[in-house]
DNA sequence: CTTCATGTTTTGTGATCACAACAATACAAC
DNA sequence: GTTGTATTGTTGTGATCACAAAACATGAAG
């Protein structure tokens, strides 16, 4: 295991070569898990041990420790009291909250990031709006969450700062998980995105159309589970 | 040195007797650190070392580690390239996106809290709110700063969740040092905050005068900075 | 006095070991 | 078959050591 590209034992993709230099390892197991968490490869409710990402990634407990301490840090993952570690599991309660908070925080960046979105970014955010569609047509829903992502952080981070962004991307850490399992159980057909009212509202400069739209986005997307999505999800009913 | 309620050689009050069971020590590390920069102890700028908190708090460095990798993630300390760690040191445009992101997370948080404020957890609101003003009469920084953070906190977890009130908090562990700076140099006098116009407004059941309570205190509060006040904190001129 | 090279000290990083807490299993008693 | 107990294996925690990188101090050369 832990070399490049390769599936491992436990079904997860760990795809980035190796450490090299000018990156400590701790810094690298970060990445590599964070990266596996935002792509959906950590099914929600696994446990995740020390010593098993530890010989996963070729590296001592160590550098293992502090990067999950990190993600926890983030609720990427979740410490039980019982010293436990696992990807957080997804409630109606928890979700709707998370959709409260990224359109909170999203609405903001987006407003404050307007200003400095310029003609070339503006044209690279259309093209991803087109590989988004492109991804879901072909049911490829990797390449789907990859651009999404991609989309909405060429989206805010356009504008200054670093104190919001973090925010955001703690957010999208705790849904990431459950996205791709929901995703993979209920279809991709039911993803309406808002991308491209949004887009238009920025070409216009209007602030308001433009969380307004991104509102929407978010509010049509992943809080548009229905009662039966959920009991569909619970009852662990595949594709 | 980390003996009970004691001011270190660093000019720290380590104020929490000591590890005991039920309990980590990088937990009580990490609940150590993070009272002392809520509170104020950590001037901005102020460079943290692992040895320096592992003698201060006489434990080893592993747990140290753990607790700083988890202060860094919540960006109450900052990790420069070179691998130096650093009470953050705060700018112009900072505190005005903590101030935004204040606004949006804790209108929210708020108006989700409204609903479960009873009338036991209103009255210990109120009484805060006088212990406040108490502290400000007597220019007593450090109880002013504790019960303005109990205030807030008291009054966003009577809401359900556990995803908007972390956010938060990370948000506060960033503002308090230069808080507790800009307080020491420029005075308490200036503190003037809109608790009671919030605490009627949850009388009345108004969400939207609440909203613009807690909008108004944060911008009144927080982002009421001058450029004369600036200017006088960089220039490091003392009370 | 300034500047650069050298040596020393401090500091973060990673690996390893010992240990305690916890979970899981196996087995006996009813 | 069920329940309770002892045993075994696994896991997180904390301490220590070795090492490399960075910061600091020292001193010579300009």
């Amino acid at each position: 295991m832990a070399v490049t590209g390769t599936i491992n034992n436990d079904g997860i993709i760990m795809p980035i070569p190796m450490p090299d230099t000018g990156i400590t390892r701790q810094e690298w197991v970060y990445r590599q898990l964070r990266e596996a968490i935002m792509g959906g490869q950590f099914v929600p409710g696994r446990s995740v041990t020390l010593r098993g990402i530890a010989q996963m990634l070729d590296v001592s407990l160590t550098p293992v420790r502090e990067a999950m301490r990190r993600l926890i840090a983030e609720h990427a993952l979740e410490a039980h009291g019982n010293r436990r570690v696992s990807v957080p599991e997804m409630s109606r309660a928890k979700l709707a909250e998370i959709c409260a908070a990224r359109i909170a925080l999203e609405t903001l960046a987006a407003a404050r990031a307007m200003p400095a979105i310029d003609k070339k970014r503006l044209e690279r955010l259309w093209q991803l709006n087109d590989l988004i569609d492109e991804a879901v047509a072909a049911r490829d829903i990797a390449t789907y969450l990859a651009r999404h992502r991609e989309f909405h952080y060429m989206f805010y981070s356009a504008g200054p700062g670093s104190v919001i962004m973090p925010l955001i991307e703690s957010l999208w850490l705790q849904f990431s998980p459950f996205m791709r399992y929901a995703v993979d159980h209920i279809g991709v057909d039911y993803l309406k995105d808002r991308h491209a009212e949004a887009l238009r509202a920025v070409e216009r400069r209007d602030v308001a159309d433009l969380r307004f739209a991104l509102e929407a986005d978010v509010r049509e997307g992943l809080g548009s589970l229905t009662e039966a999505d959920w009991q569909q999800l619970e009852n662990g009913n595949g594709v």
